[in-house]
DNA sequence: GCCTGTGCAAGTGTATGCACTTTGCGATGA
DNA sequence: TCATCGCAAAGTGCATACACTTGCACAGGC
C-alpha cells in the first residue's frame, strides 16, 4: 500500500504539488480510507508528501532551495559511502561491483538509457551497503527516494550516460585500491554533476505543477 | 499524539523492547485507536518503533552493531554539519553560537548535568542549522532523535560534562576562524568520544529490556 | 461595485464494530 | 513424559459511520 503510493510518486505519474485524496486513492486501490490514511501518513513521516491539518496530503513540493540541499546531502552522503566502501568492502563485494560495472558498458555502447538507469541504480545500492553501515545505508537511500522524482530525465542530457558511466569508473578504480579519500571525491562530483544535469529540468516539473494548480487542471 | 509517543520513547519512558499496545495506548491518552495507529505507522517511518504485521508494535530494539552504525552516522553527518557552519555560518551566528557556548560554561562550573544536558542540544542544533542546508540538518535531527534514548545517560560519567565544553570550544574555535576541516575533524572526534560514553550504558538498558520480557514485567 | 457574512459542499479526523491472524494453554495421543 | 493438535483469547487490520473543519460561492448590505 505505502509501496504503491510510493510508486505513483517516485515514477513521476503523482507530481508534486498533485492533490492525494483519500477517497479517491481508497476507491483506485480498491480498499477503505483506513489503510491510505496510514498510507499517508507514514510517506508524510518519510518526507514524499506533505500533510496540511485538515486540508488534505499533497506530492511534497520542494523549493530550489530545499532541492539544492537534498542533492547537496545525496552528494556527502554518497562521499561518506564511498570512502566507507572502500576502506570496508570485502573482496567478494568489490570484484561484485567492479564486475558488475564492466558489463553496465554494453548498455553505454548501445545507448540503452532505460537499461542504464537500473544498472545505475544498482551500483549505486552497492556502494551504500558497501559502507557496511546500515543506518548510514538507510538514510541515504531515503533521500535518494525523495530525489527520485527530480533525477528521472537526467540521462536524456546528450553524452550524460557515458559520462555517468566514466565518473563510475573513477569511483570503482579509488574503492578497488581502498583508497577512501579519492572514492569519497568522485562519489562527491559524481552526484554534484547529476544535480546539475537534474537542475534542468526542475523549472519544467515547476511549470507542470503551476498547470495542475488550474482550474482545468 | 505523534509527539507524545515519541516522547514516552526518547525520554526513556517506554525502554526498547516495550510493546506498544494500540487499546493501552488509547485509553492512556483519552482517545481511540485510529489515531494511535496513525501515530505509531509515523513513528515506525521515522524508526524510533517497529511494527510487526499482525503482531503489534514495540518500541524499536537495535542491535549493538546497528547502534554503533547509528552513532557513525551520527559523527558523519555533525561532522558535515560543522564543516558547512564554518562555511557559512553568519556573522551573526557566530556571534550567537559563541556567547551561548560562553554561557553554558557557568553549568560546567556548577556541575548541573540538567541544565547541560539543554545547553548542549541547543548548542548542536545551531550547528545542524548553521549548515544551512534543510535537508542535512532535518536528517541529523532525525538521526539524534534515534539515538536520545541511549545517550541520555552519558553526562552522568565522572567529568564528562567539563570534556564534552572542552570538545565543543573547539569545534566554535574552528568554526570562528571558518577552518572546515578543523570543525569537522574536532565534530567528528566529539560524538565518537560521545559514542563511547554512552556504549557503557547500553548494556544496562539491554538488561532492562530483557527484563522486561520475563512474565512478571 | 465591492466587501462581508452565511450556508453548503467536500474532505479530513475520530470512533466503533467486525473479521482475521497470532499466540498461549490445555488436552489427547503416542 | 513429551509432542502435537485444537481451541480460546487477545489484539491487529480494515471498513464504515459520523462529527467537524475548511474553502468557496452566493446573497445581502454598505
Amino acid at each position: 500500500m505505502v509501496r504503491a503510493i510510493a510508486d505513483r510518486i517516485v515514477t513521476g505519474i503523482a507530481r508534486p504539488g498533485d492533490k492525494l485524496d483519500e477517497v479517491s486513492l481508497a476507491e483506485r486501490f480498491e480498499v477503505s480510507r483506513t489503510p491510505v490514511r496510514e498510507a499517508l501518513r507514514q510517506l508524510g513521516a518519510m518526507g514524499l508528501v506533505d500533510q496540511r491539518p485538515n486540508r488534505g496530503a499533497i506530492v511534497t513540493v520542494v523549493s530550489p532551495e530545499h532541492l539544492a540541499s537534498m542533492f547537496e546531502s545525496m552528494a556527502e552522503l554518497e562521499a561518506i559511502c564511498a570512502r566507507l566502501s572502500a576502506e570496508r568492502m570485502t573482496a567478494a563485494e568489490r570484484r561484485a561491483l567492479e564486475t558488475h560495472h564492466r558489463e553496465s558498458a554494453r548498455m553505454v555502447r548501445l545507448g540503452a538509457q532505460d537499461e542504464y538507469e537500473a544498472f545505475n541504480t544498482d551500483f549505486h545500492t552497492r556502494l551504500y551497503q558497501g559502507a557496511h553501515s546500515p543506518h548510514i545505508t538507510e538514510i541515504t537511500m531515503a533521500t535518494r527516494s525523495r530525489l527520485a522524482p527530480f533525477r528521472r530525465a537526467q540521462f536524456r542530457l546528450p553524452d550524460r550516460v557515458a559520462k555517468s558511466w566514466s565518473e563510475h569508473a573513477q569511483i570503482v578504480a579509488a574503492i578497488m585500491r581502498g583508497d577512501g579519500a579519492a572514492a569519497a571525491a568522485a562519489a562527491k562530483a559524481h552526484v554534484s554533476i547529476v544535480s546539475e544535469a537534474s537542475a534542468v529540468f526542475v523549472s519544467a516539473g515547476e511549470s507542470a505543477a503551476a498547470r495542475n494548480a488550474l482550474p482545468a487542471q
